[in-house]
DNA sequence: AGTACCACCTGACGGC
DNA sequence: TGCCGTCAGGTGGTAC
């Protein structure tokens, strides 16, 4: 059981926990000017070096930010892009008072007006990065669109070209952005669908199911706080996030989660409820 | 094209 | 008590 409070609590950066931090980041950081950049660690720069990313930012402030998939792309006032990839244990901090700094600060932007921006990344498994601008950061990763751009014409025509496993599909960036292990798990489970179905083994009522679990999955976690560790505490009953364990009882059935190994990832699901595409 | 597996990285945890 | 293997998870690379 996992204990209350510990790092194990913190989420996993996925779409939802993004859009959270990019409302934070427009709260508090935007249209500041940069003073100074720390480097805590250049790993995450990834081949990008301390002092070019120094350099590029000193003297721009932060004049927009968008959101795609899992990415948080900031555009400078000189047009470009400082993109943010939060990987597994990925955050943003906004302080004034240096005490405040989090323990695992990579990368830091100190303000004009005194405040900071810490890139908070204990595992480095996020990175840090500089593009021309955000729709040639989008287009030169290869990623698809963001998961909340695709209406159901779209969906159905993203899935009716893919083959394979429906949980791989959710989380591959470059036909969707923005799903990962967590939230498949939990948009799957509410429109009741096997992880281990194929897509082609899913009818049309059924893909209509999963595009407004999806929507409506991602739109609640938003809303409840994801990205925070409170977000646990405020899902609805109906959610499987508070019961990522093997043997816990079902949200919704008499059944208990079980846990296995879909698309190379730990999964939990029901398989009482969730016998679409069997 | 899709899958499988490894590496990256840190800290917690179970086994002995 | 303490060492050690294993696991978590997004992404990227490679092999099949």
């Amino acid at each position: 059981m996992r204990s209350l409070g510990s790092w194990e609590d913190l989420p996993v950066p996925e779409l939802p926990d993004v859009e959270n931090y990019k409302r934070y980041l427009d709260a508090t950081a935007l249209h500041e000017r940069v003073a100074d950049v720390v480097v805590g660690n250049a790993k995450v720069l990834r081949g990008l070096s301390a002092s070019e990313i120094s350099k590029r930012l000193t003297g721009r402030s932060l004049e927009s930010s968008c959101r795609h998939g899992k990415h948080l792309l900031v555009t400078l006032d000189d047009g470009a892009c400082l993109t943010i990839h939060f990987g597994m244990t990925g955050r943003l901090a906004y302080f004034k008072a240096m005490d405040e700094d989090p323990k695992y600060d990579r990368l830091r932007l100190d303000f004009d007006n005194g405040y900071h921006l810490a890139f908070d990344c204990r595992r480095m498994i996020g990175r840090v990065g500089l593009a021309e601008s955000d729709t040639a950061f989008v287009a030169a990763e290869e990623l698809g669109p963001d998961a909340l751009d695709v209406d159901l014409t779209a969906f159905r025509k993203l899935l009716a070209d893919r083959r394979g496993g429906i949980k791989a599909a959710l989380m591959d960036q470059s036909l969707l952005a923005g799903i990962g292990n967590v939230y498949s798990d939990e948009i799957l489970f509410h429109a009741g669908i096997d992880p281990r179905a194929a897509v082609e083994a899913l009818d049309d009522d059924t893909v209509a199911a999963l595009h407004h679990s999806l929507r409506t999955v991602l739109k609640t976690a938003i809303d409840r706080g994801a990205g925070s560790e409170e977000l646990i505490h405020r899902l609805p009953d109906t959610y499987l996030l508070p019961h990522r364990e093997q043997g816990a009882g079902c949200p919704r059935c008499d059944g208990k989660v079980h846990r296995a190994k879909i698309a190379g990832r730990t999964s939990y699901f029901c398989p009482a409820c969730q016998t679409k595409g069997r």
